[in-house]
DNA sequence: AATGAAATGATAGCATT
DNA sequence: AATGCTATCATTTCATT
């Protein structure tokens, strides 16, 4: 990965609709090689894929709250069991395992305060192994998904 | 905004590099007015962007961390001068002001420990208004940019 | 508001340097 | 490894239903 896929990959990190010939302009280079550069990264994994950006009001959900979960030391052995299934609750668009404690941070997003409640108490509260759920509301976003400094 | 461009918006989060041509084929509609809902959703800012989904490894950014950050009450006027100077930070890539205590929540990637250190105290702990700041890192991430239920 | 068609422009493969 | 060329395919606009 030298300096020309680096630019190639901040280039489609701020706009990841470019066609090629759009970016092998910005990049200096044509369009061929830039094409099989692209090809590359995406195959090596370098690019994991694309996505639209979405606003979340526009899409009827202006509730946004973080998770704090602890498990239980005892159930441990149930840390997969729990993974797997806070994985497969589809309002939360984030999670990720932490050192120290709490031991993991979900990211909920729902229509409202009622439809949070719902999920809380149905899909997380009664999660394998949980000790303590603590949540708090994102006021306000300062910066959302910046493309990478490297 | 009908359950059609729902349909568009979800498909488009799944593969943000859609030609209309194949997209028009998902949502089962010929490509022109598939193309004009399309338009419409981007320009009323519904469809903020597309962007490439990079991973941090092959980048050779492997150290991702949270840092909690509580502002001093007395300083509270230094509030918009804080959040800007956070925007401004170019290894955080996420950020974002929550009810309660902490009253931030950024998140920093950085290529390892020696250069979060140096973001951490450089950058981060020299932030105006500033009371506390505590850190983890990211053990193992679970759930990373779900297309969104709705 | 969806369709079909047609001009412009992009993609992807290949031969060349 | 980059370039230029070319056939194929997509995009985008417009007239029509």
């Amino acid at each position: 990965m030298d300096a020309l896929d680096k630019k190639i990959i901040a280039e489609l990190q701020l706009d990841g609709r470019l066609t090629v010939t759009e970016l092998a302009a910005r990049v200096n280079l044509s369009v061929s090689p830039c094409h099989r550069r692209l090809r590359e990264l995406e195959e090596s994994g370098a690019i994991r894929g694309y996505r639209a950006i979405v606003d979340l009001n526009s899409m009827g959900l202006s509730f946004e709250s973080l998770v704090f979960a602890t498990l239980r030391w005892e159930d441990r052995d149930t840390v997969p069991e729990f993974e797997e299934a806070v994985a497969s609750v589809p309002q939360v668009v984030q999670a990720e395992r932490l050192f120290g404690e709490p031991d993991y941070l979900l990211r909920v997003v729902t229509a409202d305060l009622e439809a949070f409640q719902k999920v809380y108490d149905e899909q997380l509260a009664t999660l394998p192994g949980v000790q303590r759920l603590t949540s708090t509301i994102v006021m306000k976003r300062l910066v959302e998904d910046r493309p990478l400094k490297s």
